[in-house]
DNA sequence: CTGGCATGTCAACAACTGTTGGCCTACAGT
DNA sequence: ACTGTAGGCCAACAGTTGTTGACATGCCAG
């Protein structure tokens, strides 16, 4: 995709191709892993030169960080169901999820790469816990709540999306909300076990 | 570790070296993942030359599935505690992913390798669903329920094993029988909500 | 003693990788 | 018209990878 350039620019605005670099980059971290994702195949996808991609992030591990900038978008517990908040969470993961190539590129390149692994406990130390933190009753236990709810929601999606366990792909989005939601919403509010 | 040769074999039997090569392939891949677990540096751990790998395995594809022949070893329902059989499920994980890198290994692989998904998808089907179809009231949904089961605890090894989290790694084998037992007691027997 | 087989090494191939530096070219300002 | 510069391409490097085939060597059977 090409995007329009405002009449007036070079032939393409830096900015454009840069973008154009970072879509090709998270699809192909998302489908290969990093490894397997090879800076060729990237260029070739943004419809450039491979040595572009270096003169814009430098080297891989810069282009995998500019392309695994995430943000989860969790919601302001205020404006979650005080009842359900478990189930509204995992609605809101399962939309994430389904909409966005990058949490597939992160976890993948987590799963294999060190660089990767922090860069998940990073995202999951600075949105998750801080949210978690709001909602459950003991405060100084939030990160270990809001490991037991990652724990959860990160299996569940490695099942469906990544491992495509049959059953996991085939269940409505009703009946895993039905499912998890419970687990989450104890995982966050109950007294300890 | 070369394991002792009875008197009259050869320079050293190719068993041992066949068992040598596997044990250095599952380290490999449980430490590296699949593309960074190179076939050199596996020999090298093995003691031998690259070519006898795939002498005796064929290609690194034939290596890997032998290496992550897998047995979950799941206890027959029956010599499980009625009550308590969540709870004991994720005890029996937390040991088996302790206690054998080869879990690692295949779920790292799973993750970033198609055929290694296909491996995980495998072992699930065959030795997870049986398992469960032995314990929850209504067996043809054993399959659903497995997922749900599998979702929580591969999501807390990934967390624990994999990624690090840190509360998840402090926390204790106790805490997290506790929280999580009663999660997969309720995927495995409670009424579908 | 001699052959044959199993166990093993060595050196090389072809493909692919990230990365680099030099060159081209269209546009903007003068 | 001229030139500087930003956007882009090309060709190549150096290293690594999976994989292969030719060659060495110890052991047992005849």
């Amino acid at each position: 995709m090409t995007t329009e350039a405002p009449a007036g620019g070079p032939r393409r605005t830096s900015g454009a191709t840069k973008a154009a670099i970072l879509d090709a980059a998270r699809e192909r971290f998302a489908a290969d892993g990093y490894e397997r994702a090879t800076i060729r195949a990237i260029a070739r996808d943004a419809g450039i030169d491979p040595s572009m991609v270096m003169r814009y992030y430098g080297n891989k591990e810069g282009l995998f960080a500019a392309a695994s900038e995430i943000d989860l978008r969790i919601p302001r517990p205020e404006t979650l169901p005080a009842v359900g908040m478990g189930a509204a969470l995992v609605e809101h993961f399962l939309d994430r999820w389904e909409n966005d190539d990058v949490l597939t590129a992160l976890l993948r390149v987590g799963v294999t790469n060190a660089a990767g692994a922090e860069r998940v406990r990073a995202v999951f130390t600075g949105q998750m816990v801080p949210v978690v933190a709001g909602i459950c009753p003991d405060p100084e236990d939030a990160p270990r709540r809001a490991a037991l709810v990652s724990s959860q929601i990160l299996g569940m999606a490695i099942a469906r999306y990544v491992l495509r366990f049959p059953p996991a792909v085939t269940m409505s989005r009703e009946d895993i909300v039905d499912w998890l939601g419970p687990t989450v919403q104890r995982y966050l509010t109950a007294e300890r076990p």
